[in-house]
DNA sequence: CAATACCAAGCAAGCGCTTGGTTTGTAAAC
DNA sequence: GTTTACAAACCAAGCGCTTGCTTGGTATTG
């Protein structure tokens, strides 16, 4: 059981206590809370599964996290740092307008659908499970992620190679890649991320202008 | 309260006894379930809010109907035979493929940011709530929906008007069309409904080909 | 020998749902 | 036109169970 992720992103991040590392104790219980909450929803996932899932007795949870909403949090917390960093990272390589918003669209795909899905599908769809205060502290940090989205998106306007308001579409591009997760199947069908990507970019008429 | 509301297909299905009429107890708690699924969730919502939402105890409720999963159920199962009736009717009216995909975004943005909204976002997210049986009913009904789609967007592929397949183009507008209801808000900003229809004909570069 | 991590047990509150009995609406019987 | 009959709609109460979380004590670790 030797897997280690050697992201170099990830890594730095953990340094950096921004993450947890999911080797640790904490790391492990957020990963497993992630898939839980996926799959059977915040509500139906109940203490004892998640003590269970990392093999402890549900009143131990409770040394780790005060709440059991505070696992929610953390969950869409880190998930939200490690995807920033991503995007960021993939933006950055690429040159043109065009590039770039490829990048995030693949970028993004992967987080949704690729080992961080859980987490990623968590943040969509259990918002509403997180207190107002929560909420407020989880949408500031969401506001640096889709600072990313929306300079490129503005760029491409500029440029005359987008077909409707940034804005809107960037909401559109939200909607549409978080929906993947509820039928994209990598391992039936025989279509890549790549191929998805492609097909994303078709649709918005930036395949080859 | 004299509020009537005379679209004369909700009162041929009415009529039909495929959904409940809005006035009736069983369509008022109907109603009410939709809005409180919506806000606050399925699992967070008890049959005491259900209850007191129409006036009544909560042990009543269950004259009506026999569990809780079986409002969730007849919510979803009235909503999709009252949207396939709309789509049908407002893709019969348009000529060209082009016109009947704009009809067709054109009505499920209605429905999802319209009267039926509601309903319409508990059926998009509170499906995890549903036990299996009851998924596969509801499916066999959405099949008859999407149905209306794919054959307008095939119709257009062949006249090489869509960049991208058929089957992911619509995957990705139900997810881009249905995310519309955590952030569209008509009364804020000015958008209107055929507005925001432009701009999704225009994401998909069929404004003016 | 602290501090940390955990267990075993259980509490108070809230959950979906049941029960036994009362009110209300409707329509035939007298 | 009052009476009788009966089902549908509802209430008041609460049962059995699960929930998130607490408590007091015990290993484990550096």
């Amino acid at each position: 059981m030797a897997f280690v992720n050697q992201n170099p992103i990830l890594q730095s991040l953990i340094a950096e206590q921004l993450v947890s590392d999911p080797s640790s104790a904490r790391g492990r219980l957020l990963n497993e809370a992630a898939r839980l909450f996926r799959d059977k929803g915040y509500e139906r996932t109940t203490v004892r599964d998640l003590a269970a899932a990392v093999g402890i007795q549900s009143g131990s949870l409770f040394h780790h996290f005060r709440t059991k909403e505070e696992i929610l949090k953390a969950v869409m917390v880190e998930t939200i740092r490690l995807n920033t960093a991503l995007m960021q990272a993939a933006a950055d390589q690429a040159d043109s307008a065009r590039e770039k918003l490829r990048a995030l669209i693949r970028a993004e795909l992967e987080s949704i659908n690729g080992q961080t899905g859980e987490a990623m599908a968590v943040l969509v769809y259990e918002w509403r499970s997180l207190s107002e205060s929560s909420q407020a502290e989880v949408l500031e940090l969401r506001d640096i992620y889709e600072d990313l989205w929306l300079s490129t998106l503005q760029q491409l306007s500029k440029e005359h190679q987008l077909g409707a308001d940034p804005f809107i579409t960037r909401r559109m591009l939200t909607g549409a890649l978080s929906w993947t997760v509820t039928w994209y199947r990598p391992e039936r069908g025989g279509l890549t991320l790549d191929g998805l990507t492609d097909q994303v970019m078709a649709m918005l008429g930036l395949d080859q202008c």
